[in-house]
Formats: C-alpha cells, sequence, structure tokens
DNA sequence: CCAGTCTTGGACCGGCGGTCCAACTCTGTC
DNA sequence: GACAGAGTTGGACCGCCGGTCCAAGACTGG
C-alpha cells in the first residue's frame, strides 16, 4: 500500500533474451548455483523482474538455455570428420572440460532429460556410434550408455568441485574410501588399487571411462540387429 | 510478539531419528521431491520444527539419510557370492529397481557425492570389480566409470519419472530425437535405428548398458598395473 | 504531434529453510 | 513422594526466495 518511490532513471541499452542468458551464465560462473537467484540477474542487469520475465519463462527455462549456451558451442566446435573413436573421445572431453570451467552445467545437465543441451549431446553422439556401424537397438543401448556415463561422470564431477572446493575434504573422503576397499581384503593387489583410488587425475579417469564403454560397444559384435 | 497459543497436547510416543526419515521417505514417495519441506515432515509427524531439528541437522542430511534408507538395504541384500559379472548385473538391477520405486533417489545420489548411500555403492562395485581380477589404476578406473553410469542413468530416469509422468510426453521427445537422427543420414539402417530409440524398454536399455561396460572391461586386458 | 502498443521496474504475495526460546516432561536423588 | 536439573518439544519469528501484477514511462506508425 506504499506509494511507489519516483522511478530511477530508465537503463538505455535494451534488455533482450541474449543478455539475460549472458548474465545468467556469468553469475552462475562466479557465485555458483545456489548464487543464482532471480534477484542477482535483475540486480546485475539493472533492472526489475517484471522485465525479465517478459523474455524467459522462468529460472529452469533461464538455467537450461544458459547449459545449452555453454554445451552448443562446444559441441559444434567437436563436429569435425576424424575417425569416429577419436571422435567421441574429443565430444567427451570437450563437455568435462566446459563443465571443469562451468561445474554447474555438470548439475544442470542431469536435472532435465527434456532440454536442449542434452538432446545435442544425445545426437552428437548417436551419429559417432552410427558412423562405427552400430545400428538398431544396438545404437539406442550403446547411445543411451555412453550419455548416461558421460552425464553420470559430469554430475558427480561437479557435485565435488562444488562441495570440496578444498583439496583436503576430497582427499580425506578418497582415503576414507580407499581404506575401506582394503580392509574388504587383504590381498596385496587390493592395497595398491585402494592407493591407486586417492591418487588419480579426474580428467583422465573419465576419458579412461569413455575407452571402457567404446571397448564395450565395439568388442562383441558389429552392432546390427 | 505475540502471546503463544495455549500448548497443544504433547505427543505420547517418542521422537526419533528413524521415525523422522520414516516419515520423510513416506513424503518423499507420495509427494515427489518439491512435495518435501520441513513443514510437510513436521505435519506428517505432528510436531514443531525445533523437535525435528533437535534430531537432524538440515534438509540435505535429511535426504542423505532418506537415500541411505533405501539403499542400504538393497545393497545388503545383493551381497551373495555368486559370479562377480552376475553379481554386478544384480546389484545395478537392484539400484534400478529402487529407484523406479523411488524416483526422488535417482536425483538425491548425483546432488551429493559424499553421502554414506554413495560410499556404499563404490565399496560394493570396488568389491565385485576386483573380483573379477582388476586392480590398480585399472580398478579405480573402472569403479569410477561404473559408478558414473549408473548413477548418471538412474538420474536421467528419475528425471524423466518426474517431468513426464505421462506417456505421451516422453513419447513425443523420443520420436523428436529419433527424427533427428534419421534426418542425419538416409541410410535406412538409420532409420531403424531412430525407430528402436522410441521403443525400447528403460530397464533392459540399462542393463544392456551395464554389459557393455563389463565388456569393456574385460574385453582389453586382465586389468592390473 | 499524438494515440496506441510494448517494455520496464518494483511492490506485493505465499511459502520456504533455519533459529530461538519459553513451556513442558522426564529422570535421578534424597 | 517431592523436587530440582537436564533434556525435549512446538510454534513464533526472520530473511529470502520464485513468481505475479500493474502503473509509469518509452517507443512507433500515421
Amino acid at each position: 500500500m506504499n506509494t511507489p518511490d519516483p522511478r530511477s532513471p530508465r537503463r538505455t541499452d535494451a534488455l533482450s533474451r541474449e543478455r539475460i542468458v549472458e548474465a545468467t551464465i556469468e553469475i552462475l560462473d562466479t557465485a555458483g548455483e545456489n548464487g543464482l537467484t532471480l534477484r542477482a540477474v535483475t540486480a546485475h542487469l539493472s533492472t526489475g523482474r517484471g522485465a525479465i520475465y517478459h523474455h524467459v519463462i522462468n529460472k529452469d527455462e533461464l538455467l537450461a538455455a544458459a547449459a545449452e549456451g555453454v554445451i552448443g558451442p562446444v559441441l559444434a566446435r567437436t563436429a569435425g570428420d576424424t575417425e569416429p573413436r577419436a571422435a567421441i573421445r574429443t565430444l567427451a572431453l570437450g563437455i568435462f572440460d566446459a563443465i571443469d570451467r562451468h561445474p554447474w552445467v555438470g548439475t544442470q545437465l542431469s536435472r532435465e532429460p527434456l532440454q536442449p543441451a542434452v538432446r545435442q549431446i544425445w545426437t552428437a553422439v548417436g551419429a559417432q556410434l552410427h558412423r562405427l556401424g552400430i545400428s538398431g537397438t544396438a545404437l539406442s543401448d550403446a547411445g543411451s550408455a555412453l550419455v548416461s556415463y558421460v552425464l553420470g561422470a559430469a554430475a558427480q564431477y561437479a557435485a565435488g568441485a562444488r562441495r570440496s572446493p578444498d583439496a583436503a575434504t576430497r582427499q580425506r573422503y578418497l582415503e576414507h574410501l580407499a581404506e575401506q576397499w582394503a580392509r574388504l581384503d587383504p590381498d596385496p593387489l587390493v592395497q595398491t588399487s585402494a592407493a591407486a583410488l586417492a591418487e588419480h587425475d579426474d580428467r583422465e579417469q573419465f576419458l579412461a571411462g569413455v575407452d571402457i564403454f567404446i571397448a564395450g560397444v565395439t568388442s562383441g559384435d558389429s552392432g546390427g540387429d
């Protein structure tokens, strides 16, 4: 019931969906997923809420658009005509590196399977698998497996980056895990395996997983149905 | 600054962490992840908020405890001494079926890598992979890949169940995806592959992914490092 | 120059997670 | 059996969130 404050001077540069998404990505990068509030977006753009809702449906759509803004260019850049196995590796690494730079994308991709970014990943993966000679049910199974792995690893990595920004917490977790493994079996092999767990490099491990799936997909038969 | 209402009669049955977690699972199952509010939990237990915070740190811990309450028994039930490959399949299917019954678990597992439920999955997976003769770096790579795949597929499936409870929306999405694939290549093989995508069974596809992983892990060499 | 349309910004709403503390109950002690 | 201290309980309260609404202002075609 207050009488509104006198109007502040109006912005000179026009608001647009692109500018809003841009600001969203910037906020997510600097303040993290929890730092993204529509209030932060309006503040960043020096505007009010109504203006934003005029260009964007809601926060979910904003997140999906931001993820697409990050993933889209990565996929486009990776569309080369190299050997399919290498192309899949490049594709996966591109996604991994994008998430390394923007951890919130890892969370977002797992949240909503119908969003454009995920659809683009599916399409890209499917195309490469097909070039490997896989088709029919085998293609949809292999695509599903690879996409699930990539998104799962992305979410894990992103959550790790979010929750333990300090290496110490992370190290303690890995050591706890290694200890539990080691306790399961006195075999010295297990002991060294457990030690390996605590010393791995995330990016290499991610790529090793991609290789496992590629090997699994190409080992048994030639696909087909 | 109101004077408080006269006290309602005090509860007779004692409040406990178990009862709170139980109520949380019940609410998550019936009302979904968005339906879980601490207010709903207090209402369900006919109590106030302070009482709950006396037994539980915060909502995140409550979610983690609920997930452990679902996943723990599944893993325990699957600890048999069968052949490792079969054990991995059983393990994975157990998790899948649990998430089919409690979709919110799929989301929760991806949210927080340090939570007990995830640690338990890691340990179980590691044990079976070791029985397959894998060790050293290969073990930690394979374990990471399998856990990422299972959690990734779980999150995808859970998100799908949450977002398109009606089969129609889901079908439209799959058809759109299939159409995009089909457009990439006039090859009739692609056409049939795309068709396969729209007709798959989630559970079978999930298991197919596990098999691809197992094939990949056991194909190259015997592990070790 | 003016009338009609579209954009803008901020007040407002219901509801959330979390804190705090007075009232109450329970338990051990004499 | 009475009582005092410790521990539990419930609800008022706080700051903040996403989303709605609409009057004030800016822009555009005639």
